[in-house]
DNA sequence: TATAGATAGAATACAGTGTATCGACATGAG
DNA sequence: CTCATGTCGATACACTGTATTCTATCTATA
């Protein structure tokens, strides 16, 4: 009689609580997407029935919330950044990193106000690397106008992998030769502009795309915060 | 025997087409949200079955970029722009004005490429005023980036008007006096920054916000177009 | 004209969804 | 031992997107 053919104990179930039910969704949503992530699923995947997360959660809504706000763990900075244009990147960065490994988060991200704890650690983090200044108001806009511009700057990026993804075709491929219907569309010079620009454009990476805009409006709020332009 | 009494031929009902389809959508939309869009309501304010709606659209998400198509009429410019300056900022408020008027909007922007005929005529209007231009990888740097840029901020500032509105409360009784959850965690200290921004911050109303933002990025993009700065 | 075939449309069906409700059971208090 | 409380599972409801199947109606041919 060993460990190995002695029965285990009836295994009740390991306590229910809201970070085991997060985890089981983001789990799930990672695997499958935001569709895959049912509050059934969620349940028989904690080995429970669907009705014993209401004791948790009470919407569905709020366990989305409750996912977004698990990864803006990720997205927390390790270290104190060393000025506020390192924070600001850093923030961007980050956020976009935690999206490419969640992509999910694409479909969340500024859908509604992140207010959980690990969302304002974020913001905390961010924000205090512009300690000390005085026009808080700028400081503001700054934040939020950086903010804009990742979440949509990412959300068309993870747009565009799925896109890609769903033709099987690489980005180059697909815009350029055989993409039908555009290729058909700019071809009936309705859109020489766009042809154009789609035709002679030179495309880069989404990760240096990203990061150029991005510096430019760093620059735009140097400017605006008073430093002196390079 | 007049008109009136004569009863009416067995009003067959209007032909169906992809338009009717999208309007009847587009209006439930923008009476009860994105959520209140399903195939069978659709079908039913068409007087038709669920299941005729499959000859003209494949799927639901079909449904949906043939909506984001529809309101892109809505922000196609009356008139040519005088400048690329003008093009790129009339873009940004035109489409914020649309997803103010069609909420749901503000769910689907960014979501998915946006390639239908009104939208490309979007772009197109949009690059055309940058025509001449022979640096066309920094002109579409600006253009992804001015329009990053907007689709997140629209998108955050639907969802805060939703909360606003979600709670009953003025945004600035919500953030400073009342909302006890947010209050409460400003309160524990942890936040010092964001505590600080949310109390001596000067709330501006969305619009500006919005238009500064946007200004600041629009004046990074003309110091990379090579116009000298202000 | 009669019949066969094609085709458009409706009805039904299925496998899921979020969530309200209700009933059994366990646990602790008197 | 009894009773109250509160937790948890099962059941139920109204709805979803979509596949399939059936039934009329029209077309074309014999």
């Amino acid at each position: 009689m060993t460990v190995w053919d002695r029965p285990e104990p009836p295994t009740r179930p390991a306590p229910l609580d809201r970070e085991r039910i997060v985890a089981a969704a983001v789990a799930l949503a990672d695997e499958g997407g935001l569709e895959a992530v049912s509050l059934r699923k969620v349940a028989a995947r904690l080995d429970v029935g669907p009705m014993r997360l209401y004791g948790y959660i009470s919407t569905k809504e709020e366990l989305f919330d409750l996912m977004v706000d698990e990864v803006h763990a990720e997205i927390l900075p390790e270290e104190r950044p060393g000025d506020w244009r390192e924070a600001l990147r850093g923030h961007a960065h980050r956020t976009r990193r935690a999206a490419l490994r969640h992509e999910w988060l694409a479909d969340l991200l500024g859908g509604r106000p992140a207010l959980g704890p690990n969302a304002l650690a974020v913001s905390e983090a961010t924000l205090s690397a512009f300690d000390g200044r005085t026009d808080i108001d700028v400081v503001m806009r700054a934040v939020e106008t950086v903010s804009a511009y990742f979440t949509g700057a990412i959300r068309r990026e993870v747009a565009d992998l799925r896109a890609e993804r769903a033709t099987g075709l690489s980005k180059d491929e697909w815009q350029r030769a055989s993409g039908p219907y555009l290729t058909r569309m700019l071809d009936t010079g309705r859109f020489p502009a766009l042809a154009r620009l789609v035709h002679d454009g030179t495309d880069v990476d989404a990760e240096t795309s990203f990061s150029t805009g991005l510096d430019w409006i760093l620059d735009a709020v140097a400017a605006k915060l008073g430093e002196p332009p390079v």
